[in-house]
DNA sequence: TTGTAAGCGTTATCAG
DNA sequence: CTGATAACGCTTACAA
């Protein structure tokens, strides 16, 4: 392995002047800067990391802790936080941990003992940070919050944009509004449940039938296809669904084709983006999620924590989007 | 920050028995460990692994290169390389490359100055892999060959597939056979066309006509809706298309929904997984790529040379199952 | 089995 | 601006 020492050597210097002209920081003479540079290219020196990093107890490295990467919605999200990342020279570890806590809090173990700079991380219900926040490494929520601990945050605004959503179920002449969410202990699927609820008893005045709430995973389309098939096919079926993700939403379609009840005979939400269908079926009510940017900020934010912003934690709501494939304009 | 000595002090033996309790090689007497753990416990220890590495010239950090993390396939590869790492002790550092040589030169640098234990790539027909080489980096590459390296590989049966699917499409007794494939410069939009092409010459005796071979971008739909729309409005239009992934062979459902000409009319093949369609049209062939078996395949491969495995090259090819909607058994 | 001590490659300190 | 030198936290001969 080449060392600062060889190249020091052939560059005619002393190791600390060629530490000094690969970090950047302190000033050196133009000619040696020189030097060094053609000596370390010609030996194809590369400064090595973990020295580096023992020396100066700093890394390169955010974590990005998320449920399942194969989801799109986090895929999307990794991504943008990569993006961010390596624009800044930062790289990012890869830490799927299915919602299982024991899972993460392993990878929570391998972020400390790495150590990262920070984490980006979509928590669960079951989230423990203690082990991070104990070492002052920083962390940033995304499209979740971290129950009971004050860190950063950036969620989508799901309760409001559900609500604006199923007031257009009602606008487009709806009554009876059924809600397909996704699991229990996620935070968004609650969210947009009582968004719906909201809206429900907006309109109606009294709380929502339970009998129209139904629950499915968010990841496969066939939980929802079941769930909606179920709700449409009960003694009072509703007239129109809101479906809490755009898997939901595929599933819901699955079951609507399957009954011969698609939009606009019956009304649907596609929450977060528009079902895998062939065509958009008219009356159809998507909402998007501002992944990327949900992304691009929790990442920002990480590294502007990690350069040592020494403020509270901030908690920001991003606004959701949404096409009214009947007014064409947005609330 | 806590470190060996601590323990040791506070567990009242020396600095490298806590080294040896952690590092698990050499025997340590019972009670020790015990002291140790408790000790490491209470004071909250994580073994530094900079130290470590730098001590030890090793790393636990796999490097996954692909051209797009927010691409499905590549999505469902790096998860399953992620499982077999982490169950292997590894951590996965996230390299996207966009098909970008440069970002790609970059990332290969990171690597060689992390240093990585390993790489598992989705090179380009422009990757450079000699930085990663001359440094003895281990390299495997999935999906595609490293042009002109001699390095491991896991790819899939593209070629052959590709002319089984397309036997099928002459044997539900269409003649007339477009090929939508995907950018010229990636390996595989090439092997299925080649395999296309070899059935083509099979049946017809001749070389495919080239007004029957389209390209579009592997990534979005709306490239492939645009290139089958063209092919079936050609004056003298197929009667079956090869889509050489499923998101072309949705563009061309949807293409083909405009014109209400869905299969069985045209027939279709969808490569590499289902369209993303409300129903499965019926004479719809679809066949399915390994994507999991190739990310494990790969991260074992990958495991094996990290282990020191001294032994020649190895391309691996893994099979590609189809599904014939008519026969219901695959050749 | 256990302890001592010498590095691993870098950066920070402190003189010059 | 530059050069010697001492850490950073850990592993591993070598000795005991």
């Amino acid at each position: 392995m080449v060392t600062i020492y060889d190249v020091a050597k052939r560059a005619g210097v002393s190791p600390a002047t060629v530490s000094r002209v690969f970090g950047g920081r302190i000033p050196v003479a133009a000619d040696k800067v020189d030097a060094v540079r053609r000596a370390a290219e010609e030996l194809g020196f590369v400064p090595n990391r973990n020295a580096r990093r023992l020396r100066t107890h700093s890394s390169e490295i955010i974590a990005m802790m998320v449920p399942d990467i194969a989801n799109p919605f986090f895929t999307v999200l990794t991504r943008a936080v990569e993006d961010v990342a390596r624009a800044a020279g930062y790289s990012v570890m890869l830490c799927n941990t299915d919602d299982d806590p024991v899972r993460e809090q392993e990878y929570l173990r391998v972020a400390a003992s790495e150590p990262v700079a920070g984490i980006v991380m979509v928590p669960s219900a079951a989230s423990r940070l203690d082990w991070a926040l104990e070492r002052q490494v920083p962390v940033v929520c995304v499209d979740r919050h971290a129950p009971s601990y004050d860190v950063d945050a950036v969620v989508a605004d799901d309760r409001h944009a559900s609500a604006c959503a199923t007031r257009l179920l009602y606008a487009a002449g709806h009554e009876r509004l059924a809600c397909l969410t996704g699991p229990a202990p996620v935070e968004t699927s609650n969210e947009r449940l009582a968004g719906w609820a909201d809206a429900v008893r907006e309109h109606t005045g009294s709380d929502p039938d339970p009998e129209l709430i139904a629950r499915a995973r968010y990841v496969d389309t066939e939980d929802g296809e079941r769930a909606a098939y179920h709700l449409m096919t009960s003694p009072r079926p509703p007239d129109a669904i809101f479906a809490a993700n755009n898997r939901l939403a595929t599933g819901t379609l699955r079951a609507l084709h399957r009954l011969s009840l698609l939009p606009p005979a019956v009304g649907l939400v596609s929450f977060g983006g528009p079902p895998a269908v062939l065509f958009t079926p008219p009356g159809l009510i998507v909402t998007h999620l501002p992944t990327i940017d949900m992304g691009t900020t929790a990442a920002t934010m990480l590294l502007e924590r990690i350069a040592g912003a020494d403020i509270p934690a901030r908690s920001i709501v991003l606004p959701i989007t949404m096409e009214d494939p009947q007014h064409h304009a947005t609330p």
